[in-house]
Order: C-alpha cells, then structure tokens, then sequence
DNA sequence: ACTAAAACATACTAATTGGTATGTTTTTTC
DNA sequence: GAAAAAACATACCAATTAGTATGTTTTAGT
C-alpha cells in the first residue's frame, strides 16, 4: 500500500512500463526481469508494490486499461444523440489512434482476453467489467435514440451492441495479419450496417 | 523426413496433441515437456520430427489447422448459390461445433494470430493464408450471387467479407469472458446483417 | 533527534525452459 | 544378412523463470 508520493511515482512507472511490454508481447511472455530492467526500478521494489505478477497483471487492467478504454470508447457515447454517428466516430478514434494503441499489436484489452481469460478468472472477470461497460454504453445510446425515433423502434439494442464490440475486437485481431487497410475497409461497412438499423 | 508408417503416426500424434495443447494453454505457455508428457514420446523422437518448437508450430498451422477450418469454412461456400443463408448457416456451424473448438478457448487460428502474429513472421505470413482464404471463398460466393442477382449489384463484397471475417474473429474473443450465449446473439444480429445485403 | 514503518536493494533459489550430445534400436536397401 | 540410414531414447546443459530472504536507506510522526 502506497503512501508517499514518490511510492506512487515508482508504482505508476511500474505499471505503465510494463502495461507497454504486456501490449507488446503479451502478458506470459513479460518476465518480471524484463519490466525490471526497463523499469529501472529493482526486484525488491516491485514486489513490495505487488505481491505477485498476476496482482500486478490486475492492477494494470483496472488502473491503466481501464480508464484509458473508458475516455476513449465509453465517454463519447454518453448521452450520444445520434448513436449511428457517434457509434462510428467512436471507432474511428478508436482505430486510428496511434498513440497507445498500434495495428501491429492490435489492442491491449482484446490481447490479454484472448491470452488469459481461460486461464486465470481473475483476469477474465476484470476485463469483463470493461468490455460489459462498453456495450451497455452502447445499449443505452441506441435506447434513447428509440424515444427520440432515431433509430428502428424494434431493434434489439443489446444484440446491436454485441455485434458492434464483436466487429471492433474482431478486426483489431485481423489487423495483426492484414495490416491497416483492414481497419478502413471495415469502417465503410460499420458505416453501412449502421445505416440499417435506422 | 518421415518415411515409415510408424514414423508418420508418431509425427501425426506430436502434431495432434500439441494442437490441443496450444489451443488451451496459447503456444508460449506449452512447453516441449508438456507435449512429450502428454505424447508419451521422447525429446529425441520429437526434434528428429522438428527441428525446433517454431517448425512444429507451423507444421500445425498447415497440417492441423489449415484442413480443419477449411473444410468448416471454404468449403461450404463453394458454389454458393444463395450465400446470405450459406455464410449464415457455415458460421451456426462452425460456432456450434463443439467436437473440435469450445466456447472457453476460441478458436484456434484466431488465438494464434492474436499471441504470435507479432512476434513470428513466419506463422503471421501461415495464418493469414488461411484468413485470406476465407475472405475470398467470401467475397467469390457474393461476385456470383451478383451475377444471379441475389444480392445487391453494388454491394463491395471484399468490404462484406472483412466485415463478416471481423465478427467471427472477435465473438471467438468476447465468447471467452461473456460465454455461449453471445454467440447466439451474434448469429441473431449476422442473420440480420445478411438481410440488408440483398 | 529518535524511532518505527515504509520503500527500496542485492543476492540468492528451486523449477522450468528450449535445445543438444550421445547414445541404442528398428527399418530399409542391397 | 550385413551395412546404412531412419527412428527413437536418455542424460545432460546454459539460460531464464517467478519469487524470497535478508538486508539497507528513506520518510513520517512525535
């Protein structure tokens, strides 16, 4: 437990380090030697911070991935008054940031899923939480866009939103093969099946 | 070189059993002594077959993985004569198959590109073959449903593809932290995805 | 300034990793 | 049936793994 402001300094550059090298090269492949060395910050130090890798893997998806997936894809559909545009404009950002998030390694959430979620339900429940907020943020934007009739009175919302996150999580995995161009082909037809549930 | 019987059943056996082995626990994590363990063969016998983890790896990329997904997925597309019922219906079957792939562990091919793609050319370049087949088995069935006039004329059926491509691909992600019951859902929203492209 | 806890540092460990060296046994070929 | 190659078996190795034991230094509270 952390009390000093330079506790959390160090604590902080542990966990964004190697959120890095976790994105990079996936969570089991990330020795704690290799954090430690890019850290800078010594084993003894870490460990007081963590009590193991896997309290440590946690951390980084509540404390880094968490907050950064909620600015960036939940954020901007609260209170979205046009779902259809803001549900694209949303991916769009999303895809096209290069700053955290790159084709090569796709993105960090969707990794660490596909690596952990059947071996560690600790892991899987935490990342759970993410992705549950993302698709009820999407739920409720298309059930108010209803009241306002922006959208088809008797679309299946929730169905909508999973078919939504299926496409994002599913084309930032196709990425890693195909390359960019991927991403813009499948935003002319997110754009199109969009249009279709109006 | 396998020349005998017995030495293509033994090649067989490492190859079908580390298949399952990396399908569960991700390539990295299945170590040389977890497949001669559960193979009840010996280290020897395993590097006189491949002369490291690498070539087995892609050695189950083209010999395990490529014939089981096309035979699941090309091949029921080909001559496609009303592909929005095909595609529907060979991605009920492939999710519903539970004989070779399962909810908690996704599917295999998909689990590969998302751990190794960045990391071994080598199986990015193996694996996407085996999207890019799929994509055009796709997009192929749609050129000729044009021609028949069942879809619509200017549908760009490669963007189709990539979007169908992407849905598979991350519903074999979210089906490991949401369980089976969104793969229903999606198949739900395809089959109305697939009415829209008439 | 003193003390206790917090924060960090160093040196280790036992287990596991992919791979190899050096065998023996089994098949094939002539 | 003998020689050669193919197929397999055993014992090892250096490097790496997560984690710990035992320190020292820094900070906070009085």
């Amino acid at each position: 437990m952390p009390r000093t402001l330079k506790a959390d300094t160090t604590r902080l550059n542990i966990l964004n380090k190697a959120f890095v090298l976790v994105y990079k090269n996936g969570y089991q492949a990330t020795s704690i030697d290799d954090i430690i060395a890019t850290t800078q910050v010594t084993k003894g130090a870490l460990y007081y911070h963590f009590k193991s890798k896997d309290e440590m893997g946690l951390a980084i998806i509540k404390e880094v991935m968490y907050p950064a997936m909620h600015s960036t894809m939940v954020k901007p559909l609260v209170d979205a008054r046009d779902p259809q545009d803001e549900i694209y404009t949303m991916m769009k950002g999303v895809l096209e940031d290069e700053h955290f998030f790159n084709v090569r390694y796709g993105c960090p959430a969707v990794n660490l899923i596909e690596e952990m979620a059947p071996l560690n339900a600790h892991f899987a429940k935490a990342l759970k939480r993410l992705f549950e907020e993302w698709k009820d943020a999407i739920t409720i934007s298309l059930e108010e866009a209803k009241k306002e009739k922006n959208v088809n009175a008797n679309l299946n919302s929730e169905q909508v939103a999973v078919f939504v996150l299926s496409g994002y999580s599913g084309i930032r995995n196709l990425g890693k093969i195909l390359g960019k161009s991927c991403y813009t082909i499948y935003l002319e037809e997110l754009k199109n099946y969009l249009k279709t549930i109006k």
